[in-house]
DNA sequence: GCAAACTTTGATAACGTTTTCACGACTCCA
DNA sequence: TGGAGTCGTGAAAACGTTATCAAAGTTTGC
């Protein structure tokens, strides 16, 4: 019968308790529990009893201080609670998960001190690699540091400025340029540009693409149509634009929250101009018209980072590399109105 | 200058190596690092010096293996895409934050060997305390050893059955009875059900609102007219229904999956059914018309779970709570349409 | 039939921390 | 001036694993 089970100072059996339950010796142990299969079947099936008896669970800080480095990888992301987020984040959890290994992740909301210190902690649990949505102003001093103890790294959405290291990005200008030329083919000429700060990565990349299309079109870029800030006050920007002499017939947003807070205030100012958005979203097909958007690929995004990370963490030794992943126009109504 | 940095087994210095560079014990290097008052001003400069000097970061296994347990608690839900459970991520990782512990998370995906097996993980990582949705047939057996062992457990938006824990849910019966209450009272008297299997806890609860507030009505409930499986294919039945004897005039949807379905479902057919949703969605207001839910409020929920376990770790012993959180009907438009 | 190879096995030494312990150097109050 | 408290300090002993090593037992090769 299970004898009172042994118990280490935490509450928990230890190896040595198997060791003593199986009377076999404490690196048998071991080898049963790593999967060892020089042991005999008579021993093997002694521990496995013992194990079972006590309910021993091996403790992975001793096995990580001992092997050097943890099963396990850090995912840093701007929200988890954007659904572009957190579908890398599944994409990551999935191939993490097929590489038995453990994923923790951390939400940096943006924030350059947070992320940093974040970053930090994930070394100090002695994570095998990262994955990093770097936030603006991240700076490299912090990472090179762990770069050079052998931590790998892969960037994912945008790269970090100095630093070469394999990221994973989505083609923001190819994308952009793609959905205002959809609009442009539609016959519009007075084409409105809604997004977040130009100074974020993806902004900046997706404004270029937009002022390629138009410039390609040989249509003026007219800064009296672009709104890109922070904040996302769409409101009276966009009755300025309307209320003007020449005003625009379409709109290009530049992210998610873009779009939705258009769509919001299109609702609210009972306007309804011809709208392409970069990035998907859900209920965008059940909207009245369907949203036409530029769509990204974030599962795609994800595993991608993921599979580099692990290639890394075999071995792999070759150049850093970039990969940019093409968008797809999803045509549904929003971007065909006529001008 | 910084002399040749010394370094571990594993490409990082440790405590030996900052206690050698700044001549001192090592159990002074440990005391500077842990933030112990009681060393001299001149020898904390010195080991601050080399540890900056070095590029020092502690490990946090050997700390781990040490003091017995991780500053870390793991968060075990349904499927962090599902914007209702990257909320409860997102609060649980805020409230971790704030306790200076780390946090993992994953999605079982609603299956039940999946869970068993990161639950599992996350006690070998020897997290403090696990934050978890049960996923059907997860069964209390390989968490009774885990409890025993002195980890904590709170449940969250439905408890495991069979064990008397900490459990924060949704009023699922009072919310759904609200929701189709709201639906009677514009006069609807055949109101439709689409929803997930019944076999789910939040499922039965909140078709039992909808039956009880059919019932409180003197409203006879027709069986034809609810949906509940794990497929959601609402086509063909929402077809049948519509074309039956007596159609119904509303809709009650069992959660945000079945909404958007629904939703779809509506533009497919070109119909427009009065409709109340349980949980809200991002751009439910923007539709049109704008779509009337019964709100949960995932981020509370996770608040209070995770304030519940740290509360715990703290020591608490008092008996087993259930904390039940109200909903809230925000109505916008769809659950007003007149009968 | 005997040496050479391969198994299986348990002691034992790490891994990098935290914590105890004891020792010296102070301060304090008589 | 001296004994009782402090305080700062480093040596050393854990924590629970895995890896190394040598010993014992078993096969193989000629």
């Amino acid at each position: 019968m299970t004898r009172t089970p042994a118990t280490a100072a935490n509450g928990r059996p230890t190896m040595r308790d198997v060791a003593l339950h199986a009377g076999v010796g404490l690196a048998t142990v071991s080898r049963v529990v790593s999967g060892d299969t020089h042991v005999s079947p008579s021993r093997t099936a002694a521990v496995r009893k013992a194990i079972a008896e006590l309910g021993f669970r091996r403790n992975d800080s001793a096995r990580q201080l001992r092997k050097g480095a943890a099963a396990s990888i850090g995912l840093l992301i701007e929200s988890i609670s954007d659904p572009f987020f957190s579908l890398i984040n599944q994409a990551v959890e999935e191939v993490a998960l097929s590489r038995d290994s453990l994923l923790m992740s951390a939400s940096s909301n943006r924030d350059a001190e947070h992320a940093r210190k974040m970053i930090l902690a994930f070394c100090a649990r002695r994570v095998e690699g990262l994955i990093i949505t770097p936030p603006e102003r991240l700076g490299i001093e912090c990472l090179q540091q762990e770069i050079l103890a052998g931590v790998r790294m892969v960037f994912i959405d945008r790269p970090l400025p100095g630093l070469n290291a394999d990221t994973v990005i989505t083609d923001n200008v190819g994308g952009a340029r793609t959905g205002v030329l959809h609009l442009i083919a539609q016959g519009h000429r007075r084409i409105a540009c809604f997004t977040d700060r130009e100074e974020l990565f993806t902004t900046s990349n997706r404004v270029r693409g937009y002022r390629e299309a138009l410039e390609s079109a040989g249509i003026p870029v007219d800064p009296s149509l672009v709104y890109a800030h922070g904040e996302y006050l769409f409101s009276d920007p966009l009755k300025a634009m309307l209320a003007g002499p020449n005003p625009p017939t379409a709109v290009f947003t530049g992210n998610n929250r873009a779009t939705s807070t258009l769509l919001r205030e299109f609702s609210l100012q009972k306007v309804s101009l011809a709208l392409v958005g970069f990035d998907d979203f859900e209920l965008a097909d059940v909207l009245q018209p369907g949203v036409t958007v530029i769509a990204q690929d974030p599962l795609s995004m994800g595993r991608i980072a993921a599979n580099l990370l692990f290639t890394r963490l075999d071995g792999d030794s070759s150049p850093a590399q970039t990969v940019t992943l093409e968008t797809r126009l999803i045509a549904r109504g929003s971007g065909e109105i006529r001008a």
